[in-house]
DNA sequence: CGATTAAGTCTTGAAATAAGACTAAGTCAA
DNA sequence: TTGACTTAGTCTTATTTCAAGACTTAATCG
């Protein structure tokens, strides 16, 4: 399978992984949350590729991911702020964080912490169920079908 | 940057990146929370490169994503199973069925549904503050740096 | 025996990446 | 008004990775 076709394909995963699953979107992002938006400064923090980095904000300004803003007219200077789609990332890269924390971290602790502002606390992410509020995990939920399923659909079978 | 050093990165992100940031390890965890196992159910549903599946499955037995576990010993076979590791993976993967489903599905709605064993009911996931139990979305996020910081670490910081 | 299954390995041409030099257009300081 | 600097890229080249699919190995099945 080619990459560029996995945006044709039909599971909601494979679509969100033709945005951002390349190996440098995600830490293009990462910075964007930390509230980087100059291409030099993503560039230089990251040790990506300009060329790379051209193609990437590119690519996620076509999908809406990132908005191209000018904040300067004379010179005319662009910068790159997360629309609210890109926002809407937010639950996979505090996910990622706190699954490399968990397991990667050293020692001391891991290098970053996250605070609530609302309550105050530095807090892990939990993945809750939209309908009962309970926590939920890999165990506790059953995929199946749904109504822009094809008929055929192999994803969501629960054979084992 | 070469993508092997993203494993010497401080950052917990970066780390979680170098096991899982690649195009095809996400899409190859898809199929392992759907029960997928063996070799040529992944190559298959995938249309992945035989050669490629091989060294991403290897990857992330290294890593201690999923184990090969023999199911047969004449001939000898094995299959490829989440770990607890592996497990704690599902936030991100939820995360971007969700965030897929969001932006990404047909008019008649999402292909796969998933519904939470506990309550019976369809769900999506929301990411709630492990102190407070709120639902916690970016920009009610503040990062700071933590014990295992480094001195002049630029991760964390505030400067806008 | 010959076909089939499972889990890979190997080969080859095509595509993507890393590293860094170079460019364009304007600002600033002397 | 010249020369250094800034920002946001583009271009070039050598290296690495990938896609596609043929081939391999070892055992079972009919």
């Amino acid at each position: 399978m080619k990459w560029q076709e996995l945006e044709q394909e039909h599971c909601s995963l494979a679509r969100a992984m033709a945005v951002v699953g390349d190996r440098w979107t995600l830490l293009v992002l990462r910075e964007a949350f930390l509230r980087v938006r100059r291409f030099d400064d993503f560039q230089e923090r990251l040790g990506i590729a300009r060329r790379v980095l051209t193609e990437r904000l590119k690519h996620l300004v076509d999908h809406g991911v990132l908005e191209k803003v000018a904040y300067s007219q004379t010179p005319l200077r662009h910068e790159y702020r997360l629309t609210e789609k890109g926002l809407g990332l937010y639950p996979v890269i505090i996910g990622l964080v706190h699954w490399g924390d968990a397991h990667y971290a050293g020692k001391k602790g891991p290098p970053l912490l996250h605070r609530h502002k609302a309550c105050g606390h530095d807090f892990r992410s939990v993945v809750t169920c939209s309908e009962c509020g309970e926590p939920v995990d890999a165990r506790s939920v059953v995929p199946h079908p749904g109504p822009g399923a094809r008929a055929g659909e192999r994803d969501g079978r629960l054979t084992d």
